[in-house]
DNA sequence: GTGGTCTAGACCACG
DNA sequence: GTGGTCTAGACCACT
């Protein structure tokens, strides 16, 4: 589990683990059934509060990407694949629709936003 | 000038206004000279506190949108509408980059984003 | 009487026509005796506020610069000149213990200043 | 930190507080990741309102003195020390060119502001 | 604990 | 009338 966290960000710590270990089940690097670290020592390795990692693991549970056994530790649930593919073609949704809603604010066309993104496609 | 509020909304009251007037710019519905209502006025007219429409317009006035008098007033800059439509241009560009990123980890090509945006275009 | 006033300078309007009338005393233009224009006709002439120009007179008459008799104007005192090269002088003053504290606060030496001043003037 | 605030000064209090936090970044009294005191407690310390407190560290923010984490406090960015020094130079010129003008608004010589200068200093 | 946002008042200087 | 500064509270999210 390779988490870079940024305290500099803007997107509080919980929720870049939270997006980190999303990314890491759509990219196969974590699968259905494989156990995380416990709360304790991903805190350590990322030199964050406890209580932040625990935030980032309720968050995870509560949207159904893993399944806490007390005593025993969190696990990666079945539907985490699926779940995480939605959550980012949604997230991607979204940023699609604000990018439209400028556009239009701009008077922009629907080709012209395509040309854009074909400019800054070029441009990574 | 007619600005609609959310208090429920995430983005911060005097986010809001600071939008608003910044898209009444792009669309010429304020001009360079032109006065802005008085912060006074505005806050009652949105029903919100003097501060949160005083905060509004330092950030405008820092971004360089309007010159604000003490004793006379605030009016909109000569640099305004260029400014502004930089500001959304960019604000546009932040968007498809962010969506390109999302793209990338979900495996997605760029013509699928294309018809992705033409799917929510048609929607809207 | 030429003075030329800035609405978006951060020095209030009264003190601009105060330092200018008080600059024509120091250069000779206004000289003992001299009447002023009327609070109206100065008003009219710089586009501002009889209250404006009405303060700007009560200001120099305190400070002993001109004598406002009433139903006939305003008139320049005797000690106008010494009044307003101490006035200059104290400024200038406040400057340089401006500049010297500044420069302290740097850890500049005096000589250091001097060579600044010496900088500066060349440039000017 | 130390900071003496006088209430009756024309400079407001938040400016005192941005002047002296300067200062203590100029005489490395603050070093670069030093954190500072929270905007509650200097609050307290001062006995002035936590927005006071809050002004001057978001101007400290905007001109890169301090960096401002939400839910962890603020603290001495890399380039303060350089900003700083810039910031003071910049106001002796400031003051020494008022000095300058005022100097030939008096049909004063260069070497007569030195002399000036020089009397200053012994007094000092 | 931290900062971010917001309210409802107040007094001042300027015009 | 205008903005500039300030106070003394409040609730929220993040750590």
């Amino acid at each position: 589990m390779n988490i870079i966290i940024s305290n500099h960000s803007d997107i509080p710590i919980y929720q870049q683990i939270v997006d980190h270990i999303r990314q890491n089940i759509v990219d196969g690097i974590l699968s259905s059934g494989d156990a995380l670290p416990s709360i304790r020592l991903l805190a350590k390795e990322l030199s964050v509060s406890v209580i932040t990692t625990k935030k980032a693991y309720e968050i995870l549970e509560e949207q159904g990407y893993i399944k806490t056994v007390a005593g025993k530790g969190s696990f990666v649930s079945k539907q985490s694949i699926t779940l995480a593919k939605e959550h980012k073609t949604s997230d991607l949704e979204q940023h699609l629709l604000a990018a439209i809603d400028i556009a239009s604010e701009l008077h922009m066309s629907k080709d012209e936003i395509k040309d854009l993104l074909d400019m800054l496609y070029t441009e990574v």
